[in-house]
RNA sequence: CGGGGCGUAGCGCAGCCUGGUAGCGCAUCUGCUUUGGGAGCAGAGGGUCGCAGGUUCGAAUCCUGCCGCCCCGACCA
């Protein structure tokens, strides 16, 4: 992509209302532009992060076993009437008419709806298990909006849905979404840990929440030191198999926040591995049984001839909410710094001289001989001053940034500096596009 | 929803107290000079001063109402 083709409207200083670093930071790299209080519109570079991060979440969704599928942001009211929760849900949802008087409302959740898809097509024990899923934009009318997208009223969530015919089935389910979303946020470059949520209703341990722990979370955060280091299961994970050892390793060691903390319990702890931090909330997990089924009248008929109440659970992960979260957990003074996997373009090529044809031409090959390679080039092919150009590199963080130069030229050489360490090396042009290639590959590969 | 604050050019701000018809920096456009970490000089364009009433000869400025936005708290993916 030519920079001088795409929209990059780039801020010098930062708006006055952005407090936090990512929210600073999506305003003056040009990802989002705020168009009421906490709904954002993407520009063309964050919607590319966007994407990514959904990429990955659909990957590891599939992989465990879920199916994607689209679920409406508009739902009629009546759905909700029937589990109860039109009237229980306060102000926070937002609740419209269409013309002829209907109730309407903005999906804050897809509970409901999905239940009763559900229950239109599964009649057997035999449909199950289950598991639905969606990328969908989502609307709470919070009271307090607040650090860009990361508490935004309209955002971008992924949630998914099982469907057992047992609780032991549903378990199950649980654990392989569990183990997704260890996948899933390793994948996009952080480590967010599970801790222990509260149940609500139903009780019982199957309730978590995996929080980025980040300098400035929203949450504290209590914590095991242990857990903090452990890597996420690998590729080959088999989860059609036994995932209880691998629950029990992430949930034996203590991980609460402060609405769950348990001072007798932290108190066991040694002292030595305890660990406080502050986290951000980036997926909430949890097993609910026939909370809907059962006033919503879904079920399947079982082995034993009888009909059963199917047991449910949910799975969110907050997919715009992480946008903001990684450049939190990975940031400097001048910008994000992103994590291969997520970043807007792997690379970027600065033209210190745009309109000379010798650094045109070989900036011009460099950049399809990196594409070639997979690698996806964000090419400054503008006339700004050099200044500007190093500035704007670091502000929108690419992982890689080749300057090409005339002083460098002159001996075939280009530098390739790395946003993460800073670190700048002079590399022959002829070698800089295959050795970035294998550096993004790698970081890309799947393990 | 309690407490605090702010709406003046695309962005950051001054002017308001003490009314006289709008200014600074950055950005943008033109020209010249520069050119390896957000350049210099000269010139130019751009504003219903959030909206609506009121007071006044005259309102960005004073008064009233409304709207929007931000921060702290309570609440939440």
């Amino acid at each position: 992509m030519r920079l001088s083709r795409f929209y990059l409207p780039t801020l010098k200083e930062t708006p006055g209302d952005a407090q936090i670093a990512s929210h600073r930071f999506m305003l003056r790299a040009g990802m989002i532009r705020q168009q009421a209080a906490g709904i954002y519109a993407w520009l063309p570079l964050g919607l590319r992060v966007l994407r990514k991060i959904e990429a990955i979440v659909r990957e590891e969704q599939d992989r465990a076993g879920a199916v994607e599928m689209l679920m409406p942001t508009i739902q009629p009211a009546n759905l909700w009437q029937e589990s109860g929760r039109y009237d229980a849900y306060g102000p926070e949802m937002l609740r419209i008419e269409d013309r002829s008087g209907r109730e309407m409302l903005y999906g804050p959740t897809n509970e409901e709806m999905i239940t009763e898809i559900v229950r239109a097509g599964t009649r057997s024990y035999k449909q199950l298990p289950l598991m639905l899923y969606h990328v969908q934009w989502k609307f709470r009318d919070e009271l307090r909006p607040r650090f860009g997208v990361m508490r935004g009223r309209e955002f971008l969530m992924k949630d998914t849905y099982s469907f057992d015919l047992t609780p032991e089935d549903a378990r199950r389910s649980y654990l392989k979404m569990f183990v997704a979303y260890l996948r899933t946020f390793e994948r996009m470059g952080v480590r967010a840990v599970p801790v222990r949520a509260d149940p609500g209703p139903i009780g019982g341990d199957l309730s978590h929440e995996f929080v980025l722990l980040t300098e400035n979370g929203e949450s504290e955060v209590f914590l095991h030191k242990g857990l903090a280091d452990l890597p996420a299961p690998g590729v080959d994970t088999d989860f059609g198999g036994d995932l209880e050892p691998l629950f029990a390793e992430r949930t034996s060691l203590y991980a609460r926040t402060d609405e769950m903390h348990d001072e007798g319990l932290w108190a066991e702890v040694g002292e030595a591995d305890r660990t406080t931090l502050k986290g951000i909330e980036v997926g909430h997990i949890f097993y609910f049984g026939n909370k809907y089924s059962e006033p919503m009248g879904a079920k399947v008929q079982g082995p034993d001839g009888q009909e059963h109440e199917i047991e449910m659970g949910s799975y969110g992960i907050g997919v715009s909410r992480l946008v903001g979260a990684i450049i939190e957990a990975h940031n400097d003074e001048a910008g994000p710094i992103w994590p291969v996997p997520v970043a807007p373009f792997h690379c970027g090529v600065v033209n210190l001289k745009a309109g000379d044809a010798e650094a045109d031409a070989a900036c011009e090959a460099l950049v399809a001989e990196l594409e070639g390679q997979g690698v996806e080039v964000l090419y400054d092919d503008t006339g700004d001053r050099a200044g500007e150009k190093f500035a704007r590199m670091d502000l929108i963080g690419l992982p890689y940034a080749v300057t090409v130069g005339p002083r460098g030229l002159k001996e075939g050489k280009v530098e390739v500096k790395t946003r993460a360490t800073g670190e700048k090396q002079e590399v022959a042009l002829a070698d800089a596009a295959s050795m970035i290639a294998e550096r993004v590959r790698d970081a890309l590969a799947v393990r």
